[in-house]
RNA sequence: GCGAGAGUGGCGGAAUUGGUAGACGCGCUAGAUUUAGGAUCUAGUGUCCCGUGGCGUGGGGGUUCGAGUCCCCCCUCUCGCACCA
């Protein structure tokens, strides 16, 4: 790749804008709140940011995760968009049309328990949060097309969720079933599966329990084979999140196996990986909740069997699938017929066997199955070896743990002999032709529930009615508006059921009195498809403009926290391919490069008397408040209830946006945990004040100079250095996302400009170089560049310049420096020109007097020549 | 147990294909300037005896002229999943 395509704009024209401009002086003195002001003032008033499709340019779709309007930013959210804010401005800087679009995410709990503390309404406190978080968020300086902002809370937004809900409905993949949730007490709501959390919600980590409802689900496991398959060619995305998602979608292969019950006709569906070991059945599991278990019970079993799934029920799910718990189980009485060989087995109840995998009945075969091993042991039931591995011959009674290798089939009467892995086949394939089995995928994956028993949400646009049950509202009604006059108490079930005016409708189709879903959306709903309606805020045709949709989508870089790899990004994935298949998409995938950034950490400060410290309440280590001396913690995530947290407002007021954004970008790199760091901070904003000075100091020198092709000594130097900086930032930001090694390098040449000794007689090199740092930081610290590249003389914002090509001419050095090793250990290094023939090289290095030291009196054997890098002599 | 990732100065972190380990920043030391400064500038700063030099990227082995980087074994830490049949 070339450069040099885009020359520095004719400087002495310029110049003469500029001096009217600025009357050819700057301030000597970097005072961040006034520049930042001003650049935000412009590029609202020129909506610098705005986008359309109707552009020659090619598009780029850049995204961060919405953020919920908590009323307040925290610098998780500083970094996440200075991370983005860099990517937009650069893709910007390269010619792209970059759409850039911010939003809310404006529905759930914390609005409602605001109601209930407060009294303030959910709709007032939310746009109240809105309003001042935007406020927050434009102090920042970040460049997003504001036209396109939009509450998911809007009626114009969940409008369209509710018309999409209705076409899921038509196609099925909307549908409402009785079954046990996952309910929390706390949140008074139901959760879906990927929102529970060892066991506990996952926004109050109060333990959840389950609980017999009537709740609406999407058919994402229709989806499972399409999310799973895709997940292999997602390349842009992290491999720990892909790896997350294969994992919860949690796809296994294998056979649904039915025993009959002795003296009953009924059968037990088991699903097992290993019909292999079939014929090694010696007894079966069944979970305690198995709708079946009551039924096996014998009479004078079932004091034990009560008492213990009573035991079990009492359990909390945590505990239930640790994996630490001792395996407990009780025999029903009752016996199952393994149909490959007749035998009678008894059924046990067991604590481990869960309700909500397979079938919730496990074939136990203790010889091949660690769990069921012990439980063999435990409750002296027989261990029936089904698989040797070669030369080896296991006895049951003698096994010390179950053998889960592979080998060849015994004691399984015509498949004796055969190697494990094809029995696998032949004996599913034996119990589909007698009708007995079948082979059979198993995912861990449920279908989603929606269904909240919540107020602040998307009402489900459906209507019970007592004749015609289920009633879709019709299009022609939406949206179902929420009502605003609800009383929000906390207590008594969700406010919509007790809201009559609301509730009370007529049937759609017969026109009797029905009542209205009191229930509302999962809120992961709205984020499932926001990025979508992005491409078209104001469409009113319809959820999405399909045009513009295809135009913009998929997301080209999506960049947030990794707490969502499961929920959001699962869903998101899932809504993707439904309004694909809607026809409301052309797209199978909504994000083609995820960035998931890393956490923002400080240290922890406590007092022995006045427990965690806010860093203002600790000076010179002490407590402001008992002047003790302060314990420091550990360095963890900000958050407030360790009080370790720095407010975003207050270190834009101290330091300014700039100077945040920086050190948010330059102390890790973007995937990583960031340490927050005061002196860091300091060091960031010295460096700003460094690049201010030496255009201050330099302005009257490069006013009217040009930047020149030609030119030697200390220059040409400094010239190379300044297209190094050039490819270097250009190749570390540019889909690698190396922020601080960008900023570091850039660092440099601001260096050596500092070390430049022979300005006045070269100010087109200073001019060049001053420029190439502006235009280079551009993406990152955009107000001071943005001002400085005024002074400098540009009408122009610097956005419009472009980013900078470099010249691979000035790239080349005429001399270079080589080290010269002798046997792998440096011992001197020499200057010579950069075409030298090998020999002369070879000569040079062998003349060197410290070379010479370690080569005398031995024999030269080889002498390994890397061009432009080193000499390594090797002797003996 | 399975999966993903990490281990480098006093600290945050560099080293893109095997080629000068420690870029850049913080901190620290010294000096200059200043009424003073937590401002600014200059120099130094992995470690070991002063230096020529020796040692040094979690530990041990290997490949190679040359290994932070590749291969084998081991240790530690972080994250996710986990009685998944």
């Amino acid at each position: 790749m070339t450069s040099a395509d885009r020359s520095f704009p004719p400087v002495r024209t310029l110049i003469a804008v500029a001096d009217a401009r600025y009357g050819g002086s700057m301030d000597t003195q970097y005072i961040p709140k006034n520049v930042e002001s001003k650049w935000q003032n412009n590029w609202q008033e020129t909506q610098a940011f705005r986008v359309s499709e109707d552009s020659d340019k090619p598009k780029y779709y850049l995204l961060e995760m919405f953020p919920y309007p908590s009323g307040r930013i925290h610098m998780g959210h500083v970094r996440n968009y200075a991370i983005g804010d860099v990517v937009a401005r650069f893709k910007r800087m390269q010619g792209f049309n970059v759409l850039h679009p911010m939003g809310w995410d404006a529905f759930g709990m914390p609005a409602e328990n605001a109601a209930i503390e407060h009294g303030t309404h959910p709709a007032k406190w939310t746009y109240e949060n809105i309003a001042s978080m935007r406020t927050q968020l434009k102090r920042i300086g970040l460049s997003y097309d504001w036209e396109r902002e939009f509450a998911t809370c809007d009626a114009d937004y969940y409008r369209w969720e509710q018309l999409i809900f209705l076409k899921m409905l038509e196609k099925g993949l909307a549908y409402k079933k009785g079954s046990s949730v996952n309910w929390c007490e706390d949140c008074q709501t139901v959760l879906a599966n990927e929102q529970v959390e060892d066991g506990c919600c996952w926004r109050c980590h109060n333990e959840v329990e389950p609980k017999q409802l009537e709740q609406w689900f999407f058919k994402i496991t229709d989806y499972a084979d399409e999310l799973l398959d895709w997940a292999d060619k997602l390349s842009g995305w992290p491999e720990r999140v892909l790896a997350m998602q294969r994992n919860w979608i949690g796809k296994s292969y294998g056979c649904e196996i039915e025993f009959p019950i002795v003296n009953r006709d009924d059968k037990i569906k088991v699903f097992t990986t290993r019909p292999d070991t079939l014929f090694g059945a010696t007894f079966m599991s069944l979970a305690p909740e198995h709708p079946l278990a009551a039924g096996l019970v014998s009479d004078e079993r079932k004091a034990e069997v009560d008492a213990f799934i009573a035991e079990v029920a009492r359990q909390d799910k945590v505990d239930r699938t640790s994996g630490e718990l001792e395996k407990k189980g009780v025999f029903t009485g009752s016996y199952a017929v393994n149909p490959v060989n007749g035998e009678e087995i008894p059924i046990f109840l067991a604590n481990f066997v869960l309700m909500d995998y397979g079938t919730g009945a496990v074939m136990a075969v203790p010889a091949h199955d660690q769990r069921d091993f012990e439980f063999a042991r435990k409750y002296e039931l027989p261990i029936r070896i089904v698989i040797q591995p070669a030369g080896d011959a296991l006895v049951g009674s003698e096994l010390e743990e179950a053998y889960t290798g592979p080998g060849l089939l015994v004691n399984s009467s015509q498949f004796d002999g055969v190697e494990n892995e094809a029995a696998k086949e032949q004996i599913a394939e034996f119990l589909d032709q007698r009708g007995e089995g079948r082979k059979t995928i198993n995912y861990r994956l449920r279908d989603w529930g929606v269904s909240r028993q919540r107020y602040w949400g998307t009402p489900i646009p459906v209507v019970y009615c007592d004749s015609c049950g289920i009633v879709p509202v019709p299009e022609a009604d939406l949206p179902v508006l929420l009502p605003t006059d609800v009383e929000l108490t906390g207590e008594g079930g969700s406010p919509l059921a007790r809201h009559e005016e609301f509730m009370r409708v007529a049937c759609p189709k017969c026109g009797q009195q029905a009542r209205r879903e009191s229930d509302t959306f999962d809120t992961f709903v709205e984020s499932s498809w926001y990025f979508a309606r992005y491409a078209c805020p104001a469409y009113t045709g319809g959820p999405l403009d399909r045009e513009a949709a295809n135009y913009w989508l998929p997301v080209d870089q999506y960049i947030g926290g990794i707490e969502h790899a499961v929920m959001h990004l699962l869903y998101a994935r899932f809504y993707t391919k439904v309004l694909r298949d809607l026809g409301m998409l052309d797209v199978d995938e909504p994000f083609t490069n995820l960035l998931t950034q890393g956490m923002v950490c400080k240290e922890t400060q406590r007092c022995r008397e006045h427990g965690w410290l806010y860093p203002e309440e600790v000076v010179d280590g002490c407590c402001t408040h008992c002047s003790k001396p302060v314990e420091l913690g550990r360095t963890e995530k900000m958050s407030k209830s360790k009080k370790n947290v720095i407010d975003p407002n207050q270190l834009i007021d101290q330091f300014g946006a700039d100077t945040a954004r920086l050190f948010s970008l330059f102390a890790a790199p973007p995937e990583k945990d960031l340490e927050w760091n005061e002196q860091g901070v300091e060091g960031c904003s010295r460096f700003l004040g460094r690049i201010w000075r030496a255009v201050a100091d330099n302005i009257e020198l490069i006013s009217g100079a040009e930047i020149p092709t030609e030119v030697d000594g200390e220059a040409a130097d400094l010239k190379r250095k300044i297209h190094q900086t050039i490819k270097k930032v250009t190749e570390d930001v540019d889909g690698r996302f190396h922020f601080n090694t960008a900023i570091a390098a850039v660092m440099e040449l601001v260096n050596a400009i500092y070390s430049f000794k022979s300005a006045s007689e070269n100010p087109g090199v200073m001019r060049e170089a001053l420029e190439t740092v502006v235009r280079l930081l551009n993406p990152f610290v955009p107000h001071i560049c943005e001002e400085l590249w005024a002074q400098l003389g540009h009408e122009q914002s610097v956005e419009v310049a472009g980013w900078p090509g470099w010249d691979e001419e000035a790239l080349i050095a005429d001399s270079v420096t080589l080290v010269i090793q002798v046997n792998g250990k440096v011992r001197g290094k020499i200057s010579l020109a950069v075409d030298a023939a090998r020999e002369a090289i070879e000569a040079a290095a062998l003349k060197e007097p410290n070379v010479q030291r370690f080569i005398t009196d031995k024999q030269v054997r080889k002498i390994i020549v890397v061009p432009g890098r080193l000499i390594n002599i090797v002797v003996s």
